[in-house]
This record gives C-alpha cells, sequence and structure tokens, in this order.
DNA sequence: ACGATAGGACGTTAGGCCGG
DNA sequence: CCGGCCTAACGTCCTATCGT
C-alpha cells in the first residue's frame, strides 16, 4: 500500500502494537475514545459521535487518510474542544489526562515513523548539518602485478613482440584470409558491370581458400579486451622469468597453451597472489584467444570445434568458472557485510542529504551556487536509487522530454516515468525499457527539474554570474596580482610566515579565478546544449561544467553516489558504508521480501523483467500497469 | 578582514574485475 | 567471452578554522 493510502485507523493498530503501549490495551481504547469525541468534529463537522457504534468508527476511521490529519494540530484541537466540554459542564476535568496521554504518545509515534516525512515533508533547514569525512584510504588487497612481477615490455625479444603484434592484428580482423565485404547490397553507386566484377573475384578467393563459412569465424575485440588479455601475458612472462628462472629469450607466446604451465600459473595466482578463481577464468580466456589465432589456419569449422587443444581450453575454462561460482556467493558476503544498510536506513540517508541543501553551512556562512546545485544532484540521486534502484546507467542516460517524461496516471496525479531505448548498433532488438518512478519522487524531480538545474544553467548567462556561481570574485584577479608583484619585491603582510607558500598560494587562487574566466565561452557552450538531468558541475575542472556523465564519466557517478552514503552514514550511524549505486538493488530487492509487497513489480521496476519492444504496446502498457500497482509504496511495511 | 594551514572534495586516469 | 562497471591513486581546487 503506499505511504499516500496510509489510513488513521491501520496506524493506530500499528501503533498499539509498538513496544511502548502493546502491554497496555486501556491506552488505544483512549485513543479512539479522544477522536472520536474530541477531535473527529474538528476535521468533519457533520460526524456525530453519540450515534456511532466501535464498528462504525472503525470503519469511518479506515477511510480517513493519515494525509489528511494534521498531527501538529491533534493536541491543541483536543485541548480547546476538552476544555469547553468542561466549561460546558459535559465532561469532568480529571479525566483529560487519560486521553490526552494516549493521543500525546500516538502523535509522538506518527512523527518517528519513518514514513511521517514523506507525508509531511519539513521545510529545508536553513543550516547544513556539520561537515562530516568520511574518505577512507583502504589498503590494497595484494600489490599491482604489473608494478611487482609483470614482465616489461622493453624486455620482450624481437621475436616475441612480432608474435604479439602478429596476435593483436589477427583478432584486430586485418590477417583474416576473406575479405569480410561479403555481398555489398546497401552500396547503389556500384555499377553492374562493377558487381559481376566484384563476383567474379569473390569467386577466385572462393576457390584459393575455401568458403568463408567454413572457416573460422574471427569475432573482432575492442582494443580493451586485447590490452586486458596483454597484462595477463605479461603476468604470465613475469611469472616465468622471476620465479621460474626462464630467460627472456626462451620466452614464446605458445608457451601460454601450453596446458601444463597454464595450469600452474593458475595455482600460482590462488596460492601465492591470493587471487579468486575469477583470475584463472580470465587467464584462460587470454589463452584461448592465442590459441585460436594460432590455429586459425588449421581450423575448418565456424568455431574452432576441430581443434582439440581449444577443446581442451574451453573444458578448463568452465572448470575454473564453476568452482568461482561456487566461491562467489562467499566473497560476495565478503564484499558487502562492510556495506550493507537496511532500507530503513537509507530512507534516513535520504532524509540527511536533503538537509546538506540548507542555503548556510553549518558554521552559518550563505553557500554558493554551485555548492548547493552540488548537493542536491546527490540528494536526488541517492533518493532515486532507494526508491528506484534502477542502474547508474540509467540514471546518467535520464533527459528530461526524451527518456524521463512526466505522465498522468488514472487517478489524475502526475508523475514522472522512464522511457529508454538503448543505441540500436548496441541492441539490435531495439529493446525499450518504460517504467513508472514512486510518486514520492514527483515533488523532488519538479523541483529539480524546474527550478534548481535551470538556475545552474543559466549561471553562464555572463560572466560575472558565472563567477558569482563559482564563488569567485573578479576584482580579485587585480588584487591577488598586486599581491604577488609585492611578493616578488619582498613587500608581504605582516602575518606572512613562509614567503613560497604565500606565493604558491596566491598563484593558486589566481589561476582558479583565470581558468574560470578562460573556459567560460566553453561552458556557455555546453550549459546551451545540456539536455541531461544531470551534469558535471566542473569544481576541480571548471570546462566540465554542464557535461554530461558519459561512459567516459561514469565512475563519477558511483564515487560521488558512495562517499555521500558513506558520509551520511558515518554522521546517522557511525558507520562507513559505502554503497555504490549497484547495491542499492540489493537492499531493494532485500527489503521488498522483507516486507512482503510485490516481487515481480519491484523486479520489473529494476529492470530485471523481459525487456519489452516498442511496437508491442500492449505489452509495455502491462509491464507499466504491473509496476505502477506498487510502485508507490514496495519499500513499506504493510498495515492492516 | 585576511593569511596560514590542514584536510577534504571533485575530476581524471589506469587498471582490476564483474555481470550477463 | 566480451564490454564496461568499479576501485585506487593522484592532481587541482575548496572549505573550515584559527590566529593576528
Amino acid at each position: 500500500m503506499a505511504t499516500h493510502n496510509f489510513n488513521v485507523y491501520s496506524t493506530m493498530i500499528n501503533w498499539s502494537k509498538s513496544d511502548e503501549v502493546k502491554n497496555t490495551p486501556q491506552i488505544f481504547k483512549h485513543l479512539k475514545t479522544a477522536f472520536k469525541y474530541w477531535i473527529l468534529q474538528e476535521f468533519d463537522s457533520h460526524f456525530n459521535p453519540n450515534s456511532t457504534t466501535p464498528k462504525q468508527l472503525e470503519t469511518y476511521l479506515r477511510k480517513f487518510l493519515v494525509i489528511n490529519l494534521n498531527p501538529d494540530a491533534l493536541l491543541e484541537i483536543f485541548d480547546r474542544r476538552f476544555d469547553q466540554a468542561v466549561a460546558n459542564g459535559l465532561v469532568s476535568s480529571t479525566t483529560k489526562g487519560n486521553y490526552r496521554s494516549a493521543l500525546g504518545r500516538y502523535v509522538q509515534w506518527i512523527k518517528e515513523q519513518l514514513w511521517y516525512e514523506e507525508l509531511f515533508p519539513s521545510s529545508l533547514p536553513v543550516y547544513a548539518p556539520p561537515l562530516v569525512s568520511a574518505s577512507q584510504k583502504k589498503p590494497p588487497l595484494r600489490s599491482k602485478a604489473e608494478k611487482e612481477y609483470a614482465f616489461k615490455d622493453a624486455n620482450m625479444p624481437l621475436a616475441l613482440q612480432q608474435n604479439m603484434d602478429f596476435w593483436r592484428s589477427f583478432w584486430q580482423g586485418k590477417v583474416v584470409l576473406f575479405t569480410q565485404n561479403k555481398v555489398d547490397a546497401g552500396n547503389e553507386k556500384t555499377t553492374a558491370s562493377q558487381r559481376r566484377q566484384q563476383r567474379e573475384q569473390r569467386r577466385q578467393e572462393l576457390t584459393a581458400k575455401g568458403t568463408e563459412y567454413s572457416r573460422p569465424q574471427v569475432n573482432i575485440i575492442a582494443n580493451s579486451t586485447y590490452k586486458r588479455y596483454k597484462k595477463i601475458v605479461n603476468c604470465f612472462f613475469g611469472w616465468l622469468v622471476h620465479f621460474e628462472e626462464y630467460h627472456p629469450d626462451e620466452l614464446n607466446l605458445l608457451m601460454l597453451t601450453d596446458i601444463v604451465l597454464i595450469e600452474e600459473f593458475c595455482v600460482w595466482l590462488l596460492t601465492e597472489r591470493k587471487c579468486t578463481t575469477s583470475s584463472s577464468v580470465k587467464v584462460i580466456q587470454a589463452v584461448i584467444s592465442i590459441a585460436k589465432c594460432f590455429t586459425y589456419e588449421q581450423s575448418s569449422t565456424r568455431d574452432w570445434s576441430d581443434i582439440p587443444l581449444v577443446q581442451q581450453l574451453k573444458n578448463l575454462q568452465s572448470h575454473y568458472l564453476e568452482q568461482y561460482k561456487q566461491q562467489k556467493p562467499q566473497l560476495d558476503q565478503k564484499r558487502w557485510e562492510n556495506k550493507e544498510i537496511t532500507h530503513e536506513q537509507a530512507q534516513l540517508v535520504v532524509q540527511y542529504l536533503r538537509s546538506c541543501c540548507a542555503e548556510r553551512s553549518n558554521s552559518g556562512t550563505l553557500r554558493t551556487g554551485n555548492k548547493i546545485v552540488w548537493n542536491w544532484q546527490v540528494y536526488l540521486m541517492v533518493k532515486i536509487l532507494v526508491y528506484a534502484p534502477i542502474r547508474q546507467e540509467e540514471l546518467r542516460k535520464l533527459i528530461f522530454g526524451k527518456t524521463l517524461i512526466k505522465v498522468k496516471d488514472n487517478n489524475g496525479t502526475f508523475r514522472y516515468a522512464v522511457k529508454l531505448k538503448e543505441h540500436k548498433t548496441f541492441n539490435q532488438t531495439h529493446k525499450v525499457r518504460f517504467y513508472p518512478l514512486p510518486s514520492i519522487l514527483t515533488a523532488d524531480l519538479d523541483m529539480w527539474l524546474q527550478v534548481i538545474r535551470p538556475k545552474a544553467l543559466l549561471a553562464t548567462k555572463d560572466l560575472s554570474t558565472w563567477l558569482a556561481f563559482t564563488n569567485k570574485k573578479l576584482t580579485d584577479v587585480e588584487k591577488l596580482q598586486q599581491q604577488l608583484e609585492d611578493a616578488q619585491q619582498g613587500i608581504l603582510p605582516a602575518s606572512v610566515k613562509n614567503v613560497d607558500n604565500y606565493i604558491t598560494e596566491k598563484k593558486r587562487e589566481l589561476r582558479a579565478i583565470n581558468s574560470c574566466i578562460e573556459v567560460f565561452e566553453k561552458v556557455k557552450e555546453n550549459a546551451a546544449v545540456c539536455e541531461n538531468v544531470f551534469f558535471s558541475l566542473g569544481f576541480s575542472t571548471p570546462k566540465s561544467f554542464a557535461q554530461p556523465y558519459t561512459d567516459q564519466r561514469v565512475h563519477n557517478v558511483t564515487s560521488f553516489v558512495s562517499a555521500a552514503v558513506g558520509r551520511a552514514t558515518k554522521a546517522l550511524f557511525n558507520k562507513e558504508c559505502f554503497l555504490n549505486p549497484h547495491g542499492f538493488r540489493n537492499i531493494g530487492s532485500k527489503q521488498v521480501r522483507k516486507v512482503g509487497n510485490d516481487k515481480a513489480a519491484f523486479s520489473a521496476l529494476v529492470g530485471h523483467s523481459l525487456e519489452v519492444d516498442d511496437d508491442y504496446a500492449a505489452q509495455i502498457t502491462s509491464d507499466y500497469e504491473l509496476i505502477i500497482a506498487s510502485v508507490d509504496g514496495w519499500w513499506c511495511v504493510k498495515y492492516e
């Protein structure tokens, strides 16, 4: 049930079961009486306590939504009406305390509930909480292989270097024996006679080399993949040279296809380097790549299945993979235990991060525009992740009007929805994700999209607003230059202790201002074309202002989200939990099971369900309808 | 109000490692 | 089996705070 549909009676029941009052049932009765005789008429003048049976009262209170209650006013209403009744001689003042106490405890309890802030959001505090630093430098699990023992490229004998080059060229498609331009149907510029010529050429190729369909298929690999493989090779050679006393001249790329050596290397990684079996799997992957490359000529199948070496390596790989899958739950457990928080705690984190958007810092100084915008952005991202744990990739791809749209529900209320179509070349099936976001996010997204974000982009209107936004003053340029000149001539303020530090600091300040001035045209252009909901603010690299968080910048989303959660959890629970965006998915799926809400709808929301095609509107609707049925409170404890 | 200073935050890069 | 997410480390700049 969505928080906004909570009714008064179900909260009363829950309150009566709380530790504080569960052993004194009469308090619950007092509360009902207080409502019946001294509260409800304030909200509904037609309510007649004297003609209402207990059963009717329950029904009435079940229709009365908490959101329409005014918790702050309840005691005042009660006092006023009760005192009036005393004055009228209807009731004795000595009984007041019974009912007032019950009511007071109920109101107090309501305010302590997690959903209270959602139903009755407090206004932003003027002062942000004190800064909490939670940057912990974790010692690396093991030293980097590259530094420690890997074989250096510079020491590679020429023959080996040539082997490596061949290997790379092969997977870049440069050594493939067959021309890849099979039938060039899309090219209209060729003439019929040119095509005849091409056909003849192709026939000759096929005669010489056999048909390409009976040859192994070379899927071109990304450069990053080659680099990854190469590192493994360097480590392998490093192991041979530094630990197994091989001479560099002995080294040969084909040694990696020697199962005896490779198995030994994998064991060494596990025992000496304390790697997981995952690294063994990766070693074999690189080895398979080498084996395929050097047996290409001998194979006449699409997948090298006629090459025993390749098959043997594949078997070894699946053996390691199986081992890794067995170990994985324990490894995950270990990685996860320092990060885990409950969903309730995550909700408190959101509230904390909201208070960090205050216009003044804890010390009382006004904070500058970019800081407040920054805190808003982090708060909103974390809030989305807590209440709709989507992938961070989806988060940074949001574009208002394209991938993030505002929709009207059947009952007339507005909410936001996400509609993501992945890039065609990346996904040939044109998959679409379309899902509603919980309405708890609507007000915040409104605020961000209509007020904060436009204001931030408008900061680039002219140079003075841009400098003000970044906490710089144009007049400081001259001042700093003067101070620098003076310092170089030995004229220094009396307080200066270290001349070098003074000059370095002044130079830095000057550089900071100048770099903001220099990039002005660039950031103005950035802001003009910026369409992403979230974007970089360019604190230490001003030219990055209003740049989206692209693939290249993805790590930023990860690091600032986990840093923000780390700080918040330290401030709130004195425990640093550096939750990465993916962790919110774990927390969410745990919560939805704990409180017994709709698992399927949650899975669909976070993108684990079947993704539906753009053309099948009916399917989209059914998915959307499935989600929306419980999107507004999948995290809530179920009330009666 | 300003300088000194320490510690921290954001952005970038390279390399490790995971998810599907 | 691959692409790309995640982490560590570092550079530049910011902020809080204290002394004068």
